[in-house]
DNA sequence: TCTGGGGTCCTAGGACCC
DNA sequence: TCTGGGGTCCTAGGACCC
């Protein structure tokens, strides 16, 4: 037995938590460069702003209503979201951190009513973290995803679903016939693991809602779509197949990658954005522990504008796997340097970390060509100081200095404080 | 003027081996 | 006119998730 138990709007709602006068208004946090809307509240979604709409095509609409919009705080969304999992991990003996805002909590052995243990825990990480949650509990990953999902919708929406499964729901405490008409009233796209385009060839087959679906033969499913779909219906029909991830697995590639303020067309100005990438995937590379044995780096022009179009990446095999800010920053501006043309307006690059391994594991070479101790005391040091003094504050000198310069940076003209984790931009109670 | 970022898994097809 | 069988490895692309 599975719960899941998930934030509400849950950028929205770190927000709200330390501006209530956002708490009657639609609000929208923004993606990267404030470009689209990636979090919304039930005002805003009320008033017709989907789910990754184009922030320029949207605004007007949204204004028009009074609505707030911010730029994206990951770094206090991530620090909310910490809290919130310490306190849903209390539901169960074992926890499963799926995303930012959801995680999955295994009910093994757990007895008594697990309705009233879901409140409970909804109750304390409204009251302590001011984060409101849907959970849904089920046999299977799957079914608690679906439970979540009629959590949810019961909340949101009357007439969704019945009353008494708002917020707190358990499909797997619900008789044969209440159970058919929940699956019944559940189209099939809302289902974890079907997606628009399989959603599509479903509804072009007949196939509508949940119950059509687990009445579907596996074998058929799989012959039709994939194994992976037919795990997904098998995981409908009650049979466990996902199992829960107590630890993460390491990664087998990192990513590194933005999206402009303002298109480029220098190569001066692609080296800082490629050093900043590649420096910070290399932060993220040590914090695994890993070293890797290639590096990725990408540049393209923005399909959206006119103009001519030009995308590139090229991938370079490191002598030796590294975690090396060093090493991977000259590697990553060689592979620039081979995928570079000058003549267009970029508007993306990114760098990847591939071939990763665990970091204990060295491979000695005759000659060697740096101290590795010394290097990986540096790194220590490096990752301590911009961890304490905040990120950027030693950096590559390729990268630019902050202001001057770095004209690709991106755009965050919205921004929040980082109200947990900066003793200066602390939110301040007066009497 | 203006369109995010970071992942995983599976499959098909090509290259290559004996 | 006709061209085997069995296997591995790699990559690109497509699907999905948040």
């Amino acid at each position: 037995m599975y719960a899941l138990v998930d934030g509400n709007n849950f950028y929205v709602s770190c927000e709200r938590n330390f501006r209530p006068s956002l708490k009657t208004r639609p609000v929208v946090v923004l993606s990267n460069n404030d470009g689209c809307a990636i979090s919304r509240s039930n005002e805003a979604k009320a008033i017709g702003i989907r789910m990754g709409a184009p922030w320029f095509e949207c605004r007007q609409l949204a204004e028009e209503h009074g609505a707030v919009a911010l730029s994206a705080n990951f770094t206090l969304y991530g620090d909310m979201s910490n809290r919130m999992m310490g306190i849903a991990a209390g539901m169960g003996p074992g926890q499963e951190i799926y995303s930012i805002d959801e995680s999955f909590i295994d009910l093994v052995g757990v007895r008594g009513d697990l309705v009233k243990r879901g409140q409970d825990v909804r109750e304390r990480i409204l009251q302590w973290i001011g984060i409101p949650t849907g959970i849904g509990i089920g046999p299977t990953k799957t079914l608690a995803k679906l439970a979540n999902h009629v959590a949810k919708s019961a909340d949101r929406k009357p007439g969704s679903y019945p009353k008494e499964f708002a917020r707190v729901c358990n499909l797997a405490a619900l008789p044969a016939a209440d159970l058919d008409s929940v699956l019944e009233a559940t189209n099939v796209d809302e289902v974890w693991g079907i997606g628009r385009r399989i959603a599509k060839q479903m509804n072009d087959e007949g196939v509508m809602n949940v119950r059509q679906l687990v009445q579907i033969d596996p074998a058929t499913i799989r012959r039709r779509w994939s194994v992976v779909l037919e795990r997904t219906v098998r995981e409908l029909q009650g049979q466990q197949c996902i199992s829960l991830e107590h630890e993460p697995p390491p990664k087998q590639e990192i990513a590194y990658t933005r999206s402009f303020g303002q298109p480029v067309r220098s190569l001066f100005e692609l080296t800082q954005a490629v050093t900043e990438f590649a420096s910070g995937a290399a932060a993220k590379l040590r914090l695994q522990n890993g070293k890797a044995g290639q590096i990725n780096v990408f540049i393209h022009t923005s399909p959206f504008r006119e103009g001519p179009q030009y995308s590139r990446n090229a991938t370079v095999p490191l002598r030796r796997p590294t975690s090396d800010t060093l090493l991977l920053v000259r590697a990553a501006i060689t592979a620039l340097q081979a995928i570079y043309k000058p003549g267009f307006n970029f508007i993306k690059a990114g760098v990847m970390l591939l071939d990763l391994q665990d970091g204990s594991v060295e491979q000695h070479e005759l000659a060697l060509e740096d101290e590795p101790e010394t290097r990986s005391a540096l790194m220590g040091t490096l990752d301590r100081l911009n961890d304490r003094f905040g990120r950027g504050t030693v950096l590559m000198a390729s990268a630019g200095l902050e202001g001057k310069e770095r004209s690709w940076a991106m755009r965050q003209n919205l921004l929040t404080p980082q109200y947990t984790t900066r003793w200066d931009e602390l939110p301040v109670a007066r009497a």
